[in-house]
DNA sequence: ACCCTAGCAGACAGGTCTGTATATCACAAT
DNA sequence: ATTGTGATATACAGACCTGTCTGCTAGGGT
């Protein structure tokens, strides 16, 4: 342990990436207790020794995978083209409507995880909140350069239509949403 | 069996009254899959043979669950003083803010459920679905009458609305959710 | 040549899950 | 008095759950 141990860490290895890249596929698709670690491991084709060398617990796990899903959905609203406020928010907004194209869209994968952890101060409910807070202050910030007057309670009230649309998306008609989403936009930023 | 065996059928018995008002309980505040059948019978106070002459299967009772659910709320729209279509509408989005003062509140029943099951032709889904259906025309019928020029969308639109702030009366800050609920309804509907 | 790390494979323990089966009890109608 | 029904208590089977443990293999740095 001289030195930096080669470049293992670093990338710190596939199975890493493999197990977390299957666990995100199976949490998302059947939710998080359907799923046992077995099947983690034997999807991913690792060991079960080597998952509790990465992870101490499948709880552990879980926490990553929404921690996954925020960082992913940050970088998507990182990469939006700049521009005036008013469209950066409607760009975000927008992007509820991809669930629709994806296939084998199954809700919010916060929504879905909060479902199964009641727990308020678990781990994955402190991943969770990480994320709405988020959310809701990015939105808040565009709303306020925009000149909203309440750009708290505005950001507030987008993000419940977001949640809502997401599930809608999931559970009504999935193709209808694109149209909501800009019509939802329009009533609540133009009536300020 | 000549006649009708008594009069049992008409009350049928107060286990399965038990029952279901446990599983109610313990559905809705640890999620579906983290309670078993045995924690059920046991705070019911049921032998299991009893339970399983009532319920073939345990997605008998979630199902029957969901339905409880969805009957208790039909019971309180409809209890709803009869008043013009757009206070009745108000009236309907205010019970979100009930969800708050009633302590344990864990988020949309129904939303948790979907969150658990993933294939959408289960009697779970369908349970869903027709309570969403339900909502979603009870709404539509009133904007119609109180002359909204699309009120199928607009009620696309409280539906989401409505899911997303039950959602964030769970996760967010509870407190700040009825005055979101006056907010959002004004913003909605007399944006036309 | 040596060692050390990472990974693979699989057995194992202890618990929980659903659903079935067995045996006993209480009560009500015939 | 007898029969039938519903409830109780409990044991059981078979599967699955998390998490630990023991061997074995391969590769790369020293």
């Amino acid at each position: 342990m001289k030195q930096k141990k080669s470049e293992s860490p670093p990338e710190a290895g596939p199975a890493r990436r493999r197990l977390l890249d299957t666990a995100t596929r199976l949490f998302y698709e059947s939710g998080i207790h359907a799923v046992g670690i077995d099947r983690i491991i034997a999807e991913a084709g690792v060991a079960k020794a080597t998952f509790y060398n990465h992870f101490p617990s499948k709880d552990h796990l879980v926490v990553a995978y929404l921690e996954e899903m925020d960082r992913l959905g940050r970088a998507a609203v990182a990469a939006l083209p700049k521009q005036a406020p008013r469209k950066m928010i409607s760009a975000i907004m927008e992007r509820i409507s991809e669930a629709v194209v994806a296939g084998g869209w199954r809700g919010c994968p916060f929504l879905n995880a909060a479902a199964e952890y009641p727990d308020p101060a678990s781990p994955v409910r402190h991943a969770i909140n990480a994320r709405r807070v988020w959310y809701h202050d990015s939105l808040q910030s565009l709303l306020a350069e925009d000149g909203d007057p309440t750009p708290s309670v505005t950001a507030s009230l987008l993000v419940a239509l977001s949640d809502g649309l997401l599930e809608s998306a999931y559970l009504d008609d999935a193709e209808s949403v694109p149209a909501l989403v800009g019509e939802a936009v329009a009533r609540l930023l133009d009536r300020r």
